[in-house]
DNA sequence: AAAAATTAATTAAACGTTTGTTTGATATCA
DNA sequence: TGATATCAAACAAACGTTTAATTAATTTTT
């Protein structure tokens, strides 16, 4: 991958979750990554091909660290979830541009093989996931919950108060230019919530 | 507003929700509601104008049902939560194709001045949910929470499996046609694991 | 009640833009 | 010299929208 397909894709990544794909057009890609507008169609082929390719570079970040969470034998089960916690939000608050798209076109079922591919990219950081669960509960540690709804509650939690600064900064009564993203002290806060909701919730007190 | 606008706000629904407002044109709409291209800006105006028309017609559903539950003073705070998410969750399954569209509207800063109508749309419900856990967390029933968080958890898990019926089906393993939110033992499995989870994580066990 | 006049609804066609994409010429570099 | 990169310009297709003519429905007048 060249610097200057890099350097088109980090300008798309911002565009289309600003705007939506369909309401990204090439010229204002290309204006504001400073190239002719020929040059995208002539390093990725199409505006749909230019997606793949971000996809595939963008998409490299996810796996990695929670399966060494999951393998990891020194640490209690519910340690782990607190560090797939911790991950997830560091790794989605970096992103949040790049995962804003792809929850986007999840959400449409224009360009279906899209979709797959993007399912294929987050299925199976909650398969890890899953597993620590299942672990937890096979244990003892953990009482016996809904393992795919647990899921859906951590991203869900953690996608509600990323899509939208707007919604985000009502729900805080936080005034509108505030960017809570980039405040260390709101990834702190939300991350201090699920771990608390995990603790009280998985946790078997008997 | 007569039948026929309400028939192509309808069908407007139904594809803004596939393909997103963008992706939808006025051609595709007219095809699919069976009347002239010309016939939406004959009752509109606009595309533009046609959306918001649609957020008007459809979001009067919202508010009503949630006040009623947060006055009655014969249940318990946790039992009102429970109401509340019972009643969340069959408002958001039977409407889901418009909530799918004002979410994706929500997460884009396309056309700023809708984005603030469907934050007015959404917000006085959070209000309400948000009074329900403050008056608990001040009885001493609940424990001392993070209201705003637990209001995205309660709304982001439900956004979760709601917003993409491909990753929902995924992460529950079933195949790929089944449709969940037309299943009654489905959205009643979302139910009783948002109210587990509240159970254990509001009730204070003094 | 019938006829005329007025308003509303519907249509096919066209309008001007914008869209993604391609071309062919020119510049840059190896 | 040959390959790669960049450019302005043009392309056809699709877009939202408007037009002008026609039909349907409603109201007014006789």
């Amino acid at each position: 991958m060249t610097d200057k397909k890099e350097h088109i894709i980090n300008h798309a990544v911002e565009l289309f979750a600003e705007k939506g794909f369909e309401g990204t057009s090439i010229r204002d890609l290309a204006t504001k990554a400073g190239v002719n507008v020929a040059m995208v169609n002539y390093y990725f082929g199409s505006k749909e091909k230019l997606f793949e390719s971000m996809l595939a570079l963008k998409s490299s970040y996810t796996r990695g660290v929670l399966d060494e969470i999951a393998k990891n034998k020194s640490i209690s089960d519910i340690e782990k979830i607190e560090l797939v916690i911790d991950s997830h939000i560091n790794k989605l608050f970096l992103n949040r541009k790049f995962h804003r798209v792809i929850h986007q076109e999840l959400m449409l079922s224009k360009r279906e093989s899209l979709q797959q591919a993007i399912v294929d990219i987050l299925y199976p950081n909650s398969l890890i996931i899953r597993g620590i669960i299942e672990t937890g509960i096979k244990n003892g540690s953990f009482k016996k919950v809904d393992p795919p709804l647990v899921i859906a509650t951590l991203t869900g939690t953690i996608n509600q108060v990323l899509l939208s600064k707007k919604m985000c900064n009502k729900l805080l009564n936080k005034e509108e230019d505030y960017v809570p993203y980039e405040d260390a002290k709101f990834s702190k806060r939300v991350a201090d919530h699920l771990k608390q909701l995990m603790r009280s919730y998985l946790l078997n007190h008997s």
